[in-house]
DNA sequence: ATAATTGCAAATAGTTTGCACCTAC
DNA sequence: GTAGGTGCAAACTATTTGCAATTAT
């Protein structure tokens, strides 16, 4: 698989090839042409696709692709510190019985998530409506952080 | 199915139960062992479980309980408000080429989520580490609304 | 009585894995 | 040349759905 790429690169997308290549040499990572097409793809979007999304949008133009170099692909970079994930670590749902306003910290070793509450965080205003366009109802702050039993390790 | 319960029931389960009975009888839905043990399950816990953790931990004692009951259950106390769910609306991956520290918004109706880009939620201080015993690393605010194309419905 | 709820089995969706072939370095 | 990367098919895990049987009100 190889294609001349005709892709409206923006400047978020030029900065984001570059910091590929400067890892993928750092870490010796090989510059495959499917890692390229999908770290573009992504740098491309302003929304946040999922594996699955990003596979559907590139097989098109790349015949031979597979989705599960999609999926290795994005999380080679997500390790690599290329990419991140707005979801948590396993995607499984988690519930909590604590409907009042507190927060979450998760683990990036183990991927458990235990709650936050401190009042001082829960006096953030709701941004202005105006720049996204969305009426905002509430917020979380999810704190990414390593748990005590993983630090003792 | 019908069962005594001896569970050790702290307070918040107590209050939690409470809001269970007046939501129920609010919505017109049925009081059901089920749910009864489901909720009660959960509010007992202080990690934030999956559905199948809950089912795990309570297919010992109600024999006849059925895995996809616990699905159906906790997804309706999250419709009435009795809980929440920890992660996205679906559980998929997503992924974002923006790994600067930024804000997240996702709509309740549609599940699309979107940038926040916002100095002033930036500054942020990572709380005390004495409560949590985790070390804190970084953190996003994740709020919810309702996006402007389902705003318009 | 009757409408809501459950359990079962089967379907689906998202993701991962084993392995032979291919490609970047 | 060779280690790393990819594609395919098949496995797996989380979750959902259709439907008949059961239960709450």
């Amino acid at each position: 698989m190889s294609q001349k790429k005709q892709d409206p690169k923006n400047l978020f997308a030029l900065q984001k090839e570059q910091e590929f290549e400067f890892l993928c040499s750092k870490q010796g990572l090989s510059q495959t042409t499917q890692r390229r097409m999908i770290l573009l793809a992504l740098a491309r979007r302003k929304d946040h696709p999922t594996a699955d999304q990003i596979y559907e949008e590139l097989k098109e133009q790349f015949k031979g692709l597979s989705r599960t170099t999609v999926y290795r692909v994005l999380e080679t970079f997500v390790r690599i510190g290329l990419v991140q994930k707005t979801t948590s670590l396993d995607a499984k749902a988690r519930f909590d019985a604590d409907t009042g306003r507190h927060h979450h910290i998760t683990c990036m070793e183990c991927g458990e998530v235990v709650d936050l509450h401190d009042p001082l965080l829960n006096r953030i205003e709701l941004p202005e409506e105006k720049a996204s366009g969305y009426r905002l109802l509430d917020y979380s702050i999810a704190f990414t952080g390593i748990c005590p039993q993983c630090r003792a390790k």
